[in-house]
DNA sequence: CCTTGACTCTCAAGTCGCTCGAGACTTTAT
DNA sequence: ATAAAGTCTCGAGCGACTTGAGAGTCAAGG
C-alpha cells in the first residue's frame, strides 16, 4: 500500500488527479484510513487506473468513461478504438490544415478592407421547387460531412437527371458551429418517389420549398475557407445597398469536389428593404 | 446596420460569442440602442472582428488579443505567426502519434495483469557523484527537451571522456506535467571547470550528489511510451518486498536515440523497508 | 390596435477537468 | 519536542464560452 504521493510517482498521475478521480467517484483508493482520511493505494489498482486514461486519451469524457467500466470493455474493443483514434488524428490534421486555410482568407479580408474580387453579389428570383431533404441537429457541424457522402452515393444512382442541385438550408437563428439544424437534399425537378432512406437511417422526404421572391446570392469556392469572404461581402453589399436578411440561408452546391476541381456553392440569402429607421437614437445632442 | 442575429449570419460568429465578445470589451457593437439596450453592428467592423478571430485562431487567448490589439500588428506579423502555427501542427501530429504509442503500451498493461516481461527490478548502491546540473521548473515537460537538446550540443564537446551519463532528477513531490521541478546534467568524474553557461543563459554547475545505499532501478525503452510500465513494474516490485519509496527519483540516460536505437534510460528511485503498520485500521470487526 | 411569434436583453449559473490555496491535521526524522 | 514534509477537506478559479430564466422589443398579420 502507499500513500498517495507515492503512488502518483508510481502511476504517473498527479496527486490532484487521483484526488479528484476519488471525489468523483471515478477510481477510488484501494483503502482509505477511517481516522485521518489518509488514502491508500495498491500496485494492484494500476491496471483499473490505466483503464481509465486509455479510455480518457481516447476521448471520452469521465462521464463516459464511468458509464463504461460497468460494462466490461474487452482489449479488442479498445484496440478497436485506438485505430479509431488513430484515423481521426489523421483527420483532425487534414483539419488543422484547412483551418489555417480559412485563416488565410480572413487574412486577405483584413489586409484589403473590402476584398470582394470576383465575389459579385447578384439579386434574382427563386422559384418554388420540390426539395427531396432531411433536416436534422447535428451536435457538430463536420458531421454534416458523413451524411452528404452517403447521399451523393445513394441518391443521384435512383433519379439521375431528374435531380437538381444539392442544397443546404441553416434554419439556426444565427451562425452557430454546434447543434447545427440543418437541413440537406436535392431539387428534385418533378413528382418522384416521396423518400428515400440512407444507410444510417435517416429519411429524405419530399416537400415544396416557397419561392423567394428577392435573393440576394454570391459564389463560394473552396471546401469552408472562403465562406467568411463570402458572407462579408454579402454583409457589406446589404449595408450599401440598404437591405436586410428576411430569412434563412441556402447554400447550393453548383459543383461538387472532384479532382482538380473544388467546390462551387451559390450562396442564397433572402432579402428586403432594410427598415430605415436608424436604431431608436434620438439625434447625437451634447449633453 | 445589423441586428446581432443578422451580423452573426454575416460574420459567421455565434450570436452568444459576439455578446461574449462584447462584455469583456474585446469586440463592441458600433452602436448600443441607448433605451433598448440592442447591439447593432455595421459591415465594416468585419475587418476588425476578423483580427480577432485570426489572432484567435493562431493560439492567442483573449487576453493577448485584447492587449495586441492596441499595437497595430501588421499583416506581415500576422504571416509569421501563421507560419509558426504551421509548424506547430506538424510538431503537434508528431505528439499526438507519441502519445497514441504511450495509449499503446497502457493498453499492454491492462491485458496483462503483469505485464513486466524484460523489466526486472535490480537493487544497487550508488555511491556519491559529482553532478554538473541545473535545476529549473518548466512550465510544461516538452520544454525541457530543447534545454536537453542545448546541453547535448555544448557540454560533450567541452569534457570528452570525463562526462559520464546525462541523468534527470525529479524534485516534486508526486508525478506532474507541468510545472516540473527538474534538475539535469551530467555525472563528472573529477574535478572541473565549476560551471558552463547554455545558449539560452541557463548556468550548470558542480554539485555533491549523495550517495544512496539501496536503490531500485528498471530500464526503459523508448523516448516515453513505456514510462508508466516500468514505473508500474516498480510498483509491483516495491509492494511485493516491502519497500517504499525514500527520496526523489533519478532517470539516468544509458543511451541517447540515434537511428535506428532509442532511448535507454535508467529509473533510480530510493527506497527503505517499509513500515510494516498497515494504515490505522482496526482489525475488521462487524458491527 | 392587438396579438403573435421571433428576436433581443441582462444576469446568473453551468460546462470540463482539473489546479491552487487556506487552514488544519498526521507522519516522520532529528 | 520540534521541525519539515506530506496529507486532509473545502471552496474558488481557470478559459471561452453556452445555457436558461425572466423580461422587454420589434415587425407583420388580422
Amino acid at each position: 500500500m502507499f500513500k498517495i504521493g507515492d503512488f502518483s510517482k508510481i502511476a504517473q498521475v498527479p496527486v490532484s488527479q487521483l484526488r479528484y478521480y476519488a471525489d468523483i467517484g471515478l477510481f477510488e483508493p484501494g483503502q482509505v484510513d477511517p481516522f485521518t482520511g489518509y488514502r491508500y493505494y495498491s500496485a494492484s489498482q494500476l491496471p483499473a487506473l490505466n483503464r481509465i486514461l486509455v479510455l480518457k486519451d481516447l476521448g471520452m469524457t469521465l462521464d463516459q468513461i464511468r458509464g463504461a467500466l460497468g460494462d466490461q470493455i474487452g482489449a479488442e474493443e479498445v484496440r478497436g478504438m485506438l485505430r479509431l483514434q488513430k484515423a481521426k488524428i489523421e483527420q483532425s490534421l487534414q483539419e488543422e490544415l484547412l483551418r489555417l486555410r480559412a485563416v488565410e482568407a480572413r487574412l486577405r479580408q483584413i489586409e484589403d478592407e473590402d476584398d470582394s474580387e470576383g465575389l459579385e453579389v447578384v439579386v434574382k428570383q427563386v422559384p418554388a421547387q420540390r426539395f427531396l431533404s432531411m433536416r436534422e441537429t447535428f451536435p457538430i457541424m463536420t458531421e454534416t460531412a458523413a451524411v452528404v457522402g452517403e447521399m451523393m452515393q445513394i441518391v443521384p444512382d435512383r433519379f439521375g437527371p431528374k435531380l437538381g442541385y444539392m442544397t443546404a438550408i441553416l434554419h439556426n437563428a444565427g451562425y452557430s458551429f454546434e447543434n447545427v439544424d440543418i437541413e440537406m437534399g436535392f431539387a428534385v425537378d418533378m413528382a418522384v418517389e416521396s423518400s428515400v432512406r440512407l444507410p444510417s437511417e435517416r429519411v429524405l422526404a419530399v416537400r415544396e420549398l416557397p419561392a423567394v421572391s428577392t435573393m440576394a446570392t454570391v459564389a463560394r469556392l473552396g471546401s469552408y475557407e472562403n465562406n467568411c469572404r463570402s458572407y462579408g461581402a454579402l454583409g457589406r453589399w446589404l449595408e450599401t445597398h440598404d437591405y436586410a436578411i428576411d430569412g434563412v440561408a441556402r447554400e447550393v452546391f453548383l459543383e461538387m469536389p472532384k479532382e482538380g476541381c473544388d467546390f462551387v456553392v451559390e450562396i442564397q440569402v433572402p432579402i428586403k428593404p432594410a427598415s430605415t429607421a436608424l436604431p431608436s437614437s434620438p439625434p447625437a445632442l451634447p449633453s
